[in-house]
DNA sequence: AAAAATGCCAACCGCGGAGAG
DNA sequence: CCTCTCCGCGGTTGGCATTTT
């Protein structure tokens, strides 16, 4: 199955380009653009690569337009705002970052950003380690009404106004963003120790609090459950605490159905949940191997 | 100082969508 | 419609650089 490949792999030269090479695509592409054809285009520029290759090079280095060096503070949060809105759709948000390429943007957020945001997990086979509450920090909850996406397409949104972001992210700690406790904080305020599995359906009823999908929350459980105490309040823009819940001086909020369609925690991943989970003193764990099957902590440790 | 581990980024891969014929 | 080609995308990998042990 599968299709016919774009090149003849054994007659291309792969692996990274060299200085002569980029100027030939350079000189060529600046004399007569891509004809519309990046596949004849290596064979026409007299350069031994792929036409896939020959695009990427351009796209991701070449361009004059490239930014090349650090991301700045204000870029890392265009990345996560935009990562929590709509997930890693990376052309969008490079889209919105004038020189950078989604190939940047994506090799930032997994190199640094989820690092940054969701902690360089500790020595997992580390016992002292075992019971820290993960250096996650708060994420923020978005209001929708500042900025829509184009839902329905993944063609970027040029419409998009860029001083509005920039607008956006100038105002980002104090306007339209308010930080919430982040869920392994939630998790070491429960009240009473409880089982590592027993928490998993709750668990999504607590992640939910706040998140930038909800602006509003409404009630999702019915059954109270005093191991969800929770004491930090929910900040304003949020919504009022949600009378209805049981979870006091806390909200919960719906969306879409389930956790895979929420690109923050399928980003996250069930290890992260579990790391979680484990490093939370008050949840209490027994034996830290009975529940790390499945890459526990790689999914965000490395 | 050397080896091992980790970080980082450029490049590759294969899939899905768009559009032409 | 159907098929084919090409483009663009997100995920993944390879390998060099840097840091840690």
């Amino acid at each position: 199955m599968g299709r016919a490949p774009c090149c003849d792999k054994a007659n291309v030269k792969r692996g990274p380009w060299s200085p002569e090479e980029d100027a030939t695509l350079k000189n060529y592409l600046h004399k007569n653009g891509t004809g519309g054809n990046w596949i004849s285009l290596p064979q026409r520029a007299g350069l031994k690569r792929c036409g896939k290759s020959c695009r990427l090079r351009w796209l991701n280095y070449l361009r004059p337009d490239i930014k090349h060096g650090a991301f700045t503070e204000e870029e890392d949060n265009t990345i996560i705002s935009l990562f929590y809105k709509m997930g890693s759709r990376w052309s969008v948000i490079a889209a919105n970052l004038p020189g950078r390429t989604d190939n940047d943007v994506k090799n930032h957020w997994n190199t640094k950003l989820k690092k940054k945001l969701f902690g360089a997990n500790n020595n997992n086979n580390n016992n002292i380690n075992k019971f820290n509450v993960p250096k996650i920090e708060a994420p923020f909850i978005h209001n929708p009404n500042i900025y829509q996406p184009s839902s329905s397409s993944s063609t970027p949104n040029h419409s998009f106004n860029h001083d509005h972001n920039h607008n956006l992210n100038q105002n980002l700690y104090n306007q339209f963003y308010v930080p919430i406790p982040s869920f392994s904080t939630l998790l070491a305020q429960c009240s009473t120790p409880t089982s590592p599995m027993s928490l998993l359906p709750n668990y999504t009823t607590l992640s939910n609090m706040g998140h930038p999908y909800n602006p509003v929350p409404t009630p999702t459980y019915s059954s109270p459950d005093a191991r969800y105490m929770l004491h930090t309040p929910v900040p304003e823009s949020v919504g009022p605490p949600e009378e209805a819940s049981s979870v006091s001086g806390s909200s919960s909020a719906v969306y879409g159905s389930s956790l895979e369609d929420d690109p923050f925690f399928a980003e996250l991943g069930f290890g992260l949940m579990q790391e979680v989970m484990m490093n939370s003193p008050n949840c209490g764990y027994g034996d830290q191997e009975d529940i790390k099957p499945q890459g526990l902590g790689q999914s965000v440790a490395n």
